[in-house]
RNA sequence: CGCGGGAUGGAGCAGUCCGGUAGCUCGUCAGGCUCAUAACCUGAAGGUCGUAGGUUCAAAUCCUACUCCCGCAACCA
């Protein structure tokens, strides 16, 4: 519970711009994140790029730049998108730092150390149009000229059976321990699902890696075999070390990985096996702890279509968030897709989820009741009186929320979604109490009673807008200032302290404007 | 027999692992309130939970077969 907690997105590839998913899974990691963080744990948040491989080298030649430049430019792209989001990242990291070769090579070395690299030949059928390899099964028969048959690549193009010199990695060695880890350890991988297919793929028998490439050199040099470098993923997932130091003995390093730290890869669930089984076996090959956990998000789809670029409706998360604002565009990809699934969004759906959820459950219970406050009150939080069942009812409810939100959040299983609802919920009973007590009317008749209503909601909100405040950071802020809650009061840990009677508060502000559907933005744009 | 996901009121989704009055949001209709961001509160209509069998006192939930849709089978989150 209280070791540190060492938390990651997967770093993404920048041959082109950030899209929706790349924002997704960023924004499903800083809200973990930050929630571990408002529940006083001590977090680091690690994001990046991945900037090597052959993609890269062949997007910036048809750019007619170096790929280095390439990489600057889209990286750069991918951390405004984070600061864009407020993304709560403590290190963005790129591939083609120096730091990061000097890590890959490390974690090389110490593989090498333990026997399980070995220089061979890597045979298969290759297209030099397309350069890369194909597995015989992926080929396709079709006639050549004077109807003699000819093996072509999924793409069309002539292929050749290569021989190209490799390392290898022995991953064959690994199958029985691998095998073990998820046996022993039914949280490794989540969901469910993946794990099932992961020791489905486990128990099919490993094949030993290729791990280096002669080809092009836009990546990592192998230490020893200058005309070699690695394959990208010994390259890509060796940055969760990185980022804290490895092989460094700095503060990070031990404090995150080393000693105990829990550590958590959020990625996408085309990623998994990478993650799951090539990594930990990477790992252990070099004598190193394993992460605790891995979870493999679903996709977005726009409406219940793949994104691509041929069907041309991938989007801008940046549009999105110009569009609509950044805490609704966090607020409905948490709340709405089911983290670990597949999710759908749309223009219309962020529309009406945030404005149902966000501007009349929350923004309007807030100006509703901040409003009489301050033309009743003087502007001041009023004296509370004796409460009522109403009262206990609505405080211990909101007091169990937290319980339950607790609970699910520290379970392994990340149900954000579930967790929102939780908040909902609670969002909707205040607005009911409200309207029940009807502080307007109270008003005539039981002035106090009345103080003793408006105390509770404003009491009611602070602590809502504390167990939001991982979701809608920026929002929840602005909610916490107009109840003049301090800086440092902004935590789980103030949860059951009591707003304070007396305090002056600001001309309450809507924070959250009712939203129009855009005619000029749909989604398919 | 390549792998996987899905099929629940008009729309989008929970619930299915651990069988027991089918739940949520949006939409629709009626009423209430008037503090508030045309918002908020209450109530109603609307589903034989893809099909056909089976197990059971009882199945959306377990088993079997089938139909349809959608992904994946490239380093695309």
């Amino acid at each position: 519970m209280s070791s540190p907690f060492y938390i990651t997105t997967a770093i993404s590839y920048p041959n082109g711009p950030p899209h929706i998913g790349h924002a997704y899974e960023a924004i499903a990691t800083d809200a973990i994140a930050r929630f571990h963080r408002l529940s006083g744990r001590d977090v680091r948040f690690q994001t990046g790029t991945d900037e090597h491989g052959l993609k890269m080298a062949q997007t910036a030649a048809a750019k007619g730049v170096l790929p280095r430049e390439l990489a600057d430019e889209m990286s750069n792209l991918f951390s405004g998108m984070c600061e864009k989001l407020n993304i709560s990242y403590d290190r963005f990291i790129r591939t083609t730092e120096a730091v990061h070769h000097k890590a890959s090579q490390a974690i090389w070395q110490a593989m090498d150390a333990n026997g399980d690299l070995y220089l061979d030949k890597y045979e298969g059928w290759y297209s030099i149009r397309d350069e890369a390899y194909y597995d015989e099964s992926e080929l396709i028969e079709a006639e050549g000229e004077g109807g003699s048959k000819e093996k072509l690549s999924p793409q069309g193009t002539p292929v050749e059976w290569t021989i190209e010199e490799s390392w290898f990695f022995r991953l064959s060695k690994y199958q029985e321990p691998l095998l073990k880890l998820f046996k022993e350890n039914p949280g490794f991988l989540k969901p469910d699902s993946r794990r099932n297919e992961m020791i489905k793929f486990l128990e099919g028998g490993l094949n030993d890696l290729s791990i280096s490439r002669t080809s092009f050199d836009w990546g990592v040099k192998v230490p020893g075999s200058e005309n070699h470098v690695m394959y990208v993923w010994i390259d890509a997932l060796t940055n969760y070390l990185t980022g804290l130091g490895y092989p460094e003995k700095t503060d990070y390093y031990p404090k995150y990985w080393s000693e105990g730290g829990d550590i958590t890869h959020i990625i996408g669930k085309d990623i998994v096996r990478f993650h799951s089984i090539y990594w930990p076996a990477f790992l252990m090959s070099a004598n190193l702890p394993l992460p605790k956990q891995v979870f493999g998000h679903g996709f977005l789809l726009n409406r219940g279509q793949k994104m691509s670029k041929s069907v041309g409706n991938v989007v801008d998360p940046i549009a999105l968030a110009d569009a609509f604002g950044v805490d609704q565009l966090r607020y409905f990809l948490l709340s709405e897709v089911i983290f670990g699934k597949d999710g759908s969004y749309s223009a219309e759906m962020i529309v009406t989820k945030t404005n149902a959820d966000l501007a009349n459950n929350f923004g309007n219970l807030a100006q509703r009741s901040l409003s009489m406050i301050a033309k009743n009150c003087d502007g001041k939080v009023p004296e509370a009186g004796m409460k009522s069942d109403a009262e206990e009812q609505l405080i211990s409810e909101l007091e169990d929320c937290f319980e339950r939100m607790t609970s699910i959040m520290e379970s392994g299983e990340f149900p954000i979604h579930a967790a929102i609802d939780l908040l909902r919920e609670r969002l909707s009973a205040t607005n009911q109490y409200f309207a029940d007590q009807a502080p307007w009317a109270l008003r005539k008749t039981d002035p106090a009673r009345a103080d003793t209503v408006l105390y509770y909601t404003a009491e009611s909100i602070r602590r809502l807008a504390i167990m939001l405040r991982w979701v809608i950071p920026e929002s929840c802020d602005k909610m916490l200032d107009l109840l003049a809650q301090d800086d440092d009061k902004r935590d789980f840990s103030h949860l059951n302290e009591t707003i304070e009677t007396g305090l002056a508060l600001p001309t309450p502000s809507g924070i959250f404007p009712r939203l129009e559907m855009p005619a000029d933005l749909d989604t398919d744009a």
